[in-house]
DNA sequence: AACATTTGGTTTATAATATAAACCTTTCTA
DNA sequence: TAGAAAGGTTTATATTATAAACCAAATGTT
C-alpha cells in the first residue's frame, strides 16, 4: 500500500512527455513542445533528465538542415512508466 | 487532452494524506504519520498547505491531555481530489 | 521529588526541482 | 545582406520538498 512514486515520472512535464512518446515510435522536440505547451528551455531541460536516466533515447540529427531532436522511449523507460502507473493505483480510486 | 495537474495534489507526501483522507472520515497526525512513513516535520508542513488551501480541515485538541491534531477532507478538497484524477487519466493508460 | 524520555508536534535551514529568461547558431525571407 | 524565425541549450531564479533542530507537555524511572 501506498508504494514510491518515481519522481523522475512524478512530474507535470516529464510526465507528460513520457506519456506523448508512450503513444507513438518517435517524436521530435517540435512536436512536443507544441502538445505540452512547454517552453523550449523547460522542455530541453526535462528531456535531458529523462535521457539521463534512461528512459528515453535521444537522436539529434544534423543533416544540413535545421536540427531535429527525436525522441522515443527506452524498454527501461516503457517498464518505469507501467511501474509508475500502478504505484498510483495504490493513490487513486481507478 | 493533458489537463493540467493541480499541484497542490501532485506531490507524492500531500497526496498520500489526501488519498487515505478520502477513505476515512477523519485521522489524526500520528495515523497520518505511520501511514505515509513521513517525517513529523514533513507531514507538518504538508497538512499545513493542504489546510491553507481549503483542501483539509484541521482540528488541533488540546484537552489536558496531549495534543490531537485531527484532519479530515473538505468538500473542496473532494472535488480537487476527484478533479485531479480526471487530470491524471489523460496521462495514464488505466 | 526530580530528572530523563517519549509523544506530538512546529519552525527553520538546506537540498532538490521546476521554470523561464537569456543566449547561441543556422536557416529562411524581404 | 540585414533581420527575423526556427530549434535548441545554458544559466539564473523561484518554488518545493525534506529533514534537522527545536519546544512543551505527559509519562516513566530512581
Amino acid at each position: 500500500m501506498l508504494a514510491e512514486l518515481d519522481p523522475l515520472l512524478h512530474s507535470q512535464l516529464r510526465l507528460a512527455v513520457v506519456s506523448l512518446l508512450m503513444g507513438v515510435d518517435e517524436a521530435d522536440f517540435v512536436f512536443l513542445r507544441e502538445k505540452t505547451q512547454a517552453t523550449a528551455g523547460n522542455l530541453s531541460v526535462q528531456i535531458d533528465k529523462l535521457s539521463q536516466a534512461g528512459y528515453i533515447e535521444v537522436l539529434k540529427l544534423q543533416s544540413g538542415k535545421r536540427p531535429r531532436t527525436i525522441c522515443r522511449m527506452t524498454d527501461e523507460g516503457r517498464t518505469a512508466f507501467v511501474a509508475y502507473v500502478e504505484a498510483l493505483k495504490s493513490y487513486l480510486p481507478l
